[in-house]
DNA sequence: TTAATATCCGACTATTGTAATCCGATTTTA
DNA sequence: TAAAATCGGATTACAATAGTCGGATATTAA
């Protein structure tokens, strides 16, 4: 399916939560409260984000998370490789020489796929949390 | 992820298949052969794709299939819906009052999250068989 | 110094979705 | 009437997603 997963729609949900709230450091807990987000997944999600630097973490009492860099920097892509690795349509693109399937390197959908790709990139790679952020 | 499914992949690969082949119906055999598809797989995969109309199947010995409709007026868009029903990033999306999750109706990203998808969506919508078959 | 509260981390489980397969029926042509 | 094709339901195998559990570590405040 062409969904995003639930790991995405909860990372998204939290950096938006943690840029609206930048005046303070903000706890999982109180993401998985207001935003009703199981607790134990939403961290894991958050140190994800943490390692790749989306946010950065306060440890101990009065700790949390505060955005790691600007909001107009962040975007869709971002979220999606920091919390999935990479953002492929089809397993064949992931190699540098494409040759994982059977089918290259003769494949007929290769490049038309790898053009649409590209258009699809463009649009979550503009696309910002600031610009989710302030509806 | 955000990776398109086996069966889209196929889809777009024998749909672009008898695209190039529309001097002559097609079998199933043929298709799955020449493009290294499971037969079995393919077979549901177009019987899906007849069902919507985007294909014409001819039962019988000698028989297969041609396109259904102008490769110019088929999109991606057409083959995900056909294939998978919806398009939808998120499932609140796919509701008609969008009252599916309990984050909603208050929902911080519902606005911001469906403007992207409306984005991703055009790019599918705008991209044709006829455009993916003549690389 | 110690208790409370937070992040951190690995392993585990449950559930769902994907991918593929099996078997038989029906249709058409040669 | 046999061969070759589409049809269609049911089933299985596998992988990815989603969520949970238990404990370690760090920081702050009493
Ligand atoms: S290279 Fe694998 S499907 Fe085209
Ligand atoms: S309405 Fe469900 S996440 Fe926004």
């Amino acid at each position: 399916m062409i969904k995003l997963s639930k790991k995405i729609e909860y990372g998204i949900l939290a950096l938006q939560y943690i840029a609206v709230h930048s005046d303070k450091i903000v706890s999982a807990k109180e993401i998985s409260e207001q935003m009703g987000i199981p607790y134990e997944f939403l961290s894991k999600t958050l140190q994800q984000l943490m390692k790749k630097g989306l946010i950065v973490s306060q440890h101990g009492i009065k700790g949390g998370y505060i955005l790691g860099k600007n909001a107009n920097d962040m975007t869709v892509k971002d979220i999606i490789i920091a919390l999935e690795g990479k953002a492929s349509f089809l397993d064949c693109f992931v190699s540098s020489n494409g040759l994982i399937c059977d089918r290259s390197p003769n494949c007929t959908i290769k490049d038309p796929m790898e053009k649409l790709q590209s258009k699809v990139m463009q649009v979550f790679n503009t696309t910002t949390i600031a610009e989710i952020a302030t509806i």
